[in-house]
RNA sequence: GGUCCGGUAGCUCAGUUGGAUAGAGCAUCAGCCUUCUAAGCUGAGGGUCAUUGGUUCGAAUCCAAUCCGGAUCACCA
């Protein structure tokens, strides 16, 4: 349990014995004391006062005494001021919980809870590779998994691909047209960046066809309609519904390529999935459900034999759930979807991470799932992020102003090894070893970049400050690992105990010091009250299905290990009881930086 | 127009179950490498928490109104 918890069970117990009325946690709040007041951890009695009509120096004298005297294990002392309630956590527990858990790989995580959670992220269109936006996603999506694994969750990573489709179908076309037979291979160039050539291309073609009709005579709206291209391209998408042969074969010879080329880019930053979905395969779910869902008067149909759900009861509008001729909508199949992805696994939450864009959309399709009594609507969650934008404003693929996925990565991967380099402190790794420190430097400092953010919020993806090494950033923390396991390398391995879930209850006898008088100094308490919120870290984390709570959190423990480095000595400490302290604390420190790190799929390096 | 989301330092972001003098990073300025990795540390300056009103012992946080920005409201996906 955390210090915190702890008082707050200590404080509402005492109070209930003190003053002989009942209380909660939530009858008083607990906060973290301000550095300029003496205190860890600090009762606000405020809202005791009025209830207990006594004085605040009455209460808090009477809980402080409380307190201090009853739990000695937890609280050494305390001090009032105005209504706050100071107490100072006594070192021997700060000192113990270091001893039970600086060598814990698994330190601040839950065992399984029996619970499974599916996590469908990533989704990519097959016309186009991947860009900034879908890294936001991709990263999201698996951190969110990890953290939920963290919590005890089994998790299914899932993907669904948008692989049909009219925008398909112009990528389609404008090869038949224009490739003369290219292909990846033939042009040296990556599967997907090839394909999205064509659907530019496709663009490029349709939007003269446009013009030329528009300076005829015809009004835009004709000419969108009567654009050969554009019908070609409508032709087309009824051919493949047909499973005409030739487009089946084109289809399957175009997709491929995006495939191969996805396979690189997602090896690439770390993406995986347990179950990949493909819409040529869902399209046509959730027809049946349809037909239930008007049998059960969830749906009506009009005259013209359309199908609608009316949801203005809920504050929304109406809705389409299929066309007059009888075919499927986009959110046909994701009630489909999500109806095959509960039967195939059974999951106790799915979660779809999908940018808020799409909230209505997700709004409707739970609300659809619900009032169709389907048995996992109400464990839908649309974990809703925030789009990227740039400092000159939104991406747009018009104004080739889009930031490549892949494109990125070989920037960021080639600032840090330009950065490395300058600094010269690798010169005698192998070149395996160096290609695989600037990808660790690299991507982390990316992924550390796009994840530092709360998921919700719009943010700003600034070019110059994203490769910046210094500060609140990926690299940062990646050093302040190396720094750590460079002492660790020096010292004793023996001041450590092996991995306590290894070897649980081991034998304390030979520690250099006694942890019941040992006593801390300023920097070293930081870091081991640092250390201790690390699995109310991964708590809220998951609760908010929130990686940004991780980021900041790791990044203020390697902040606080920093300072405590610079101001102390770990391996010429002043006695050996102290070196064997600080060792551990480097330990414990290591341990959480790898695993927080790991959270948000960001790899740290023995060396940098 | 309806609905939803957002507005905190020059910039990018924390902080919102209401608590003490609103915090980081970048940028600017001033210091610190013969001692465990200076991708580091220490310090300074920088704020009408969009505006106005309300709720109360106390509001960046809750409520209302207003202003500004964004998303969405397709027989598109």
């Amino acid at each position: 349990m955390s210090i915190v918890s702890s008082l707050q069970k200590c404080t509402a117990a005492g109070l209930s014995a003190l003053f002989n009325q009942s209380f909660t946690e939530k009858d008083f709040q607990v906060n973290q004391t301000k550095p300029e007041f003496e205190g860890d951890y600090t009762v606000v009695m405020f809202s005791l006062v009025k209830s207990l009509k006594l004085s605040h120096n009455a209460i808090g004298n009477q809980l402080g005494d409380h307190l201090t005297k009853n739990y000695p294990q937890f609280f050494s002392k305390y001090n009032i001021i105005k209504g706050f309630l100071n107490l100072t956590v006594s070192d021997a527990y700060w000192v113990d919980l270091l001893n039970k858990n600086h060598n814990d790989t698994c330190y601040g995580k839950k065992a399984m809870n029996g619970k499974k959670v599916m996590v469908e992220y990533s989704s990519p269109n097959t016309n186009k590779p991947l860009h900034l936006g879908h890294l936001r996603n991709n990263f999201l999506g698996w951190s969110v998994a990890e953290i939920l694994k963290a919590s005890g969750y089994e998790v299914i990573k899932s993907c669904i691909v948008n692989d049909r489709g009219i925008h398909i179908c112009k990528s389609m076309i404008a090869w038949q047209k224009f490739a003369n037979g290219a292909t990846p291979e033939s042009t040296g160039t990556k599967g997907d960046h090839f394909v999205g050539e064509y659907y530019v291309k496709f663009n490029d073609a349709y939007k003269k066809e446009v013009d030329e009709l528009v300076a005829a005579g015809k009004t835009k709206e004709e000419a969108e309609k009567e654009s050969p291209i554009m019908k070609a391209t409508q032709q087309m998408l009824l051919d493949w519904e047909n499973g005409k042969p030739e487009v089946i074969d084109l289809w399957k010879k175009m997709n491929s390529w995006v495939y191969a080329g996805f396979d690189v880019t997602y090896k690439r930053i770390g993406s995986d999935f347990n179950i990949v979905y493909y819409e040529s395969n869902t399209y046509l779910l959730g027809k049946g459900i349809v037909q239930q869902g008007l049998d059960k008067k969830v749906f009506y149909q009009k005259e013209d034999s359309s199908i609608w759900i009316d949801l203005t009861a809920d504050g929304l509008d109406e809705k389409i759930v299929q066309r007059k001729d009888g075919t499927s909508v986009y959110i046909t199949q994701d009630i489909g979807l999500a109806l095959q992805k509960y039967e195939q696994y059974k999951i106790d939450q799915s979660i779809y991470v999908i940018g808020n864009e799409q909230n209505y959309h997700m709004k409707v399709l739970q609300l659809i799932c619900q009032k169709l009594g389907m048995p996992n609507a109400d464990n839908i969650f649309h974990l809703s992020y925030g789009m990227v934008e740039l400092t000159t404003g939104k991406m747009k693929s018009r104004e080739g102003t889009v930031v490549d996925a892949d494109d990125l990565v070989d920037e960021m991967v080639a600032t840090s090894k330009q950065h490395t380099e300058e600094l010269g402190k690798v010169k005698d790794f192998t070149e395996t070893e160096l290609k695989e420190l600037y990808d660790t430097i690299g991507l982390g400092a990316m992924k550390f970049y796009l994840l530092r953010v709360d998921p919700k919020k719009t943010m700003v993806f600034n070019p110059q400050e994203s490769i910046d090494f210094h500060g609140f950033t990926g690299p940062f923390v990646q050093y302040t690992y190396a720094r750590i396991k460079s002492i660790l390398r020096k010292v004793d391995s023996s001041l450590l105990m092996v991995d306590s879930k290894d070897v649980p209850n081991q034998d304390v006898s030979s520690m250099n010091y006694d942890p019941s008088t040992m006593s801390l100094l300023k920097l070293e308490k930081d870091l081991i009250i640092a250390a201790e919120q690390y699995p109310s870290m991964i708590e809220q984390a998951c609760t908010e299905h929130n990686p940004s709570v991780i980021a900041n959190y790791v990044f203020h423990l390697a902040k606080t290990f920093n300072s405590f480095y610079t101001e102390h000595s770990i391996a010429n400490a002043e006695t050996s009881a102290k070196k064997q302290l600080r060792v551990q604390l480097a330990s414990i420190t290591a341990n959480i930086i790898k695993s927080g790190m790991g959270l948000l799929g960001i790899a740290v390096p023995e060396r940098m």
